[in-house]
RNA sequence: GCCGGCGUAGCUCAAUAGGCAGAGCGUGGGAUUUGUAAUCCCAAGGUUGAGGGUUCAAGCCCCUCCGCCGGCUCCA
């Protein structure tokens, strides 16, 4: 058969024969980069052991080569193979589980009857290092099931034997290098010397196949590049991701705090976190007023009926704290906020001219989750969501998808989110509502978003058996994607509740709902944004704005006088008047990640200036004050940011 | 919830083999009056996460519980 590889030319491949027996050929052509780790056909990797299909038609292959995002996964492959290699060398009774590559390296689930140590780590690396060192060629065989079957019940693979069950007898392929056999559906390296950098990261327990009444095998975590120098660099930037995680900068910034006596996953904002959250909802306030939102406020518990009403005590009891019972009445602590919002809605007749009704509120509420999955400001038990209800027509659908919408995307520019990966939910197996009621909807959900020019991805069936959704992740500064805004048509409580309006015709109708989130949680969003800006807010968002400092004693009524003129033009400023020297007392502010510092000696005083440095470095001297507060003002507002 | 690791002063961490619980930072007091990322001295601060056990003796060994961390599962 013939091919064509990019950058090499045509070819003549014998029929089932593997790409690398062109490689001799492909050698002698001398090409800027070399030999291909693997090649790309359509969007699938094709590796150097992977017969072609004879009846593959035009086949046209792209090389890849070691900077190509898809080469590090076939590194990443092998790698997790070599991983594995080394633990059955090492550990012979160890069992394979399934080792694919991830996001950012690769793992491999292994069976064995007692935890891996850090110190099995090292061995195990070091063994990897012999293996990588004898370069050892991989291969590539497709088998039936029956020799698969007897391949590994001889290597005593149990894990292996339970998916080559599960596997088209025409799918089955092992990969070997030296001794080691495993099964796999590639695509893989050439040799193992082609691994030049690969790091063990951590092991923890992991369920067999994800399921928690599976065995649990150990997970042990790796990485791995073409270069050190991509190693290292990856290393470093886990580093950073440590340094800002928002657990230490929220102890260290006195941001917030989750105390054991208080309760796990129960948030304390202290004062200087509670000040940039003001900030946030103040902005959040104004901006829905302006959209034709409506602010309710809700309570935190209510009688325990009302959510048999909207089912939730069917689908979401495990995630709900406790009924109490006082004066014979059953109460419960809300976990949504959609039932108050619904009352609300159903306070009077409601008629077509009315819709769409949107109301939002910052609303509390509380979910109990299990103790394992708690994790800082990210994940917690009770938190506000910004949430809101919006109550329309069917008609007014697309329309309203829209303007929530544009003001998912306003609000995060704001904080600098301007990349996103949007899922775009669709009807699972369990639903209700109407099948063409489903489909108008992710009609509606998709046109909205590509009104908007919003790329998306579908995740078909994914959606809630109440209706269909698009969940929005941010992403931040360090190129890590969360998930904050939510957006979700409801097709189910409007019918719980006997939700109605009057239509033109003077009949009842059924209004859609939809539930949104644009920050999600604020306790969420904030533990993001402290990761984001790595606690140096911009300066409308900073808890304290401007410090004043002075040089000696005698610039304290000076400093208290600057401090004073601050103050009253509105911004938060505190001052440090201690009698440190001003290296120590710029070392203290800069650790803080305060934006502005004013700084007044003798010098300043004598000539009623001031001199400012900004928390970049950048210094501005003899200012006037004036100048300075016109610099500042034009920092406040946070749309000007961007 | 499950698996593994961890828990010592407000924070970061030390404490030989089971043998008198320590340092730096921070805090308080004092000295110093300083020019752009750490001045010096003194002091206070602890039921070693909680409870039980072993031992002449437990921060250290054993058991139970709680919490945290890394994952799995789940999710705003």
């Amino acid at each position: 058969m013939k091919i064509h590889i990019k950058e090499f030319g045509d070819f003549h491949l014998p029929s089932g024969q593997p790409l690398k027996t062109l490689i001799p050929e492909l050698k002698k052509i001398k090409t800027p980069k070399g030999l291909p780790v693997a090649f790309k056909f359509n969007s699938d990797i094709i590796d150097w052991h992977t017969p072609i299909p004879d009846e593959t038609k035009d086949l046209i292959l792209e090389p890849i080569y070691p900077n190509d995002k898809e080469a590090l996964e076939v590194l990443r492959h092998t790698a997790s193979h070599i991983l594995a290699q080394a633990v059955k060398e090492l550990f012979p009774e160890a069992q394979l589980g399934i080792g694919p590559t991830i996001e950012e390296g690769f793992y491999y689930d292994i069976s064995y009857p007692r935890p891996f140590t850090e110190d099995d780590l090292a061995l195990i690396e070091k063994k990897i290092q012999e293996i990588i060192k004898k370069n050892l060629p991989l291969d590539r065989k497709v088998l039936n099931r029956k020799d698969a079957e007897a391949i590994f019940s001889k290597l005593n693979e149990n894990f292996k034997l339970e998916l080559i069950r599960e596997f088209d007898d025409s799918q089955i392929s092992i990969y070997t290098q030296g001794e080691f056999i495993d099964l796999c559906r590639g695509p893989h390296l050439l040799t193992t010397g082609q691994v030049k950098a690969l790091k063990l990261l951590s092991v923890a327990g992991a369920y067999w196949r994800g399921e928690e009444r599976n065995p649990m095998l150990w997970r042990i975590y790796g990485t791995a590049f073409f270069d050190e120098k991509d190693l290292k660099a990856y290393l470093e930037h886990l580093e950073e991701v440590k340094k800002r995680d928002h657990r230490k900068l929220g102890k260290d910034l006195e941001l917030f705090l989750i105390d054991e006596d208080i309760g796990p996953g129960l948030v304390l904002w202290l004062p200087k976190g509670a000040l940039i959250r003001k900030q946030i909802e103040d902005l959040w306030r104004e901006e829905h007023l302006k959209r034709d939102y409506q602010l309710v406020f809700t309570p935190h518990i209510a009688l325990r009926d009302l959510w048999k009403t909207s089912g939730h005590l069917d689908f979401y009891v495990e995630n709900m704290y406790p009924s109490m019972e006082l004066e014979n009445r059953v109460y419960q602590l809300k976990p949504m906020n959609c039932p108050f919002h619904i009352f609300i809605y159903n306070q009077k007749r409601r008629s077509y001219r009315d819709l769409p009704i949107r109301l939002c509120e910052l609303g509390t509420v509380y979910r109990f989750e299990r103790s394992g999955v708690l994790h800082g400001l990210l994940r917690v038990r009770g938190f506000t969501q910004d949430d809101a209800h919006i109550f329309c027509r069917e008609d007014q659908l697309e329309e309203e998808l829209i303007g929530v919408l544009d003001l998912v995307i306003t609000f995060l520019k704001v904080f600098g989110f301007e990349e996103y990966q949007i899922f775009l939910s669709t009807r699972p197996e369990k639903f209700v509502g109407s099948p063409e009621i489903w489909d108008k909807a992710e009609r509606a959900l998709k046109s909205a978003l590509e009104n908007k020019e919003l790329a998306y991805q579908i995740d078909p069936g994914e959606g809630v058996f109440y209706g269909p959704k698009i969940d929005l992740k941010i992403k931040d500064t360090l190129g890590r994607f969360w998930q904050c805004s939510t957006i979700q048509v409801d097709f189910n409580l409007p019918e719980r509740f006997d939700l109605v309006y009057v239509n033109e015709e003077n009949k009842f109708s059924r209004p859609i709902m939809i539930h949104r989130a644009l920050l999600g949680s604020l306790e969420r969003f904030f533990g993001v944004l402290i990761e984001h800006y790595a606690g140096a807010f911009p300066f409308w968002l900073a808890p304290i704005q401007v410090r004043v400092l002075t040089i000696t004693d005698r610039n304290v009524s000076y400093g208290e006088k600057i401090f004073q003129e601050l103050k009253s033009a509105g911004f938060r400023v505190d001052k440090d008047f201690k009698g440190e020297k001003i290296s120590y007392k710029i070392r203290s502010a800069q650790l803080e990640k305060i934006p502005y510092m004013i700084i007044l000696g003798d010098k300043e005083e004598q000539a009623q200036t001031i001199s400012v440095r900004k928390r970049n470095g950048e210094l501005l001297q003899n200012l006037k004050l004036s100048d300075l507060l016109q610099l500042l003002k034009s920092e406040l507002s946070p749309l000007s940011l961007h």
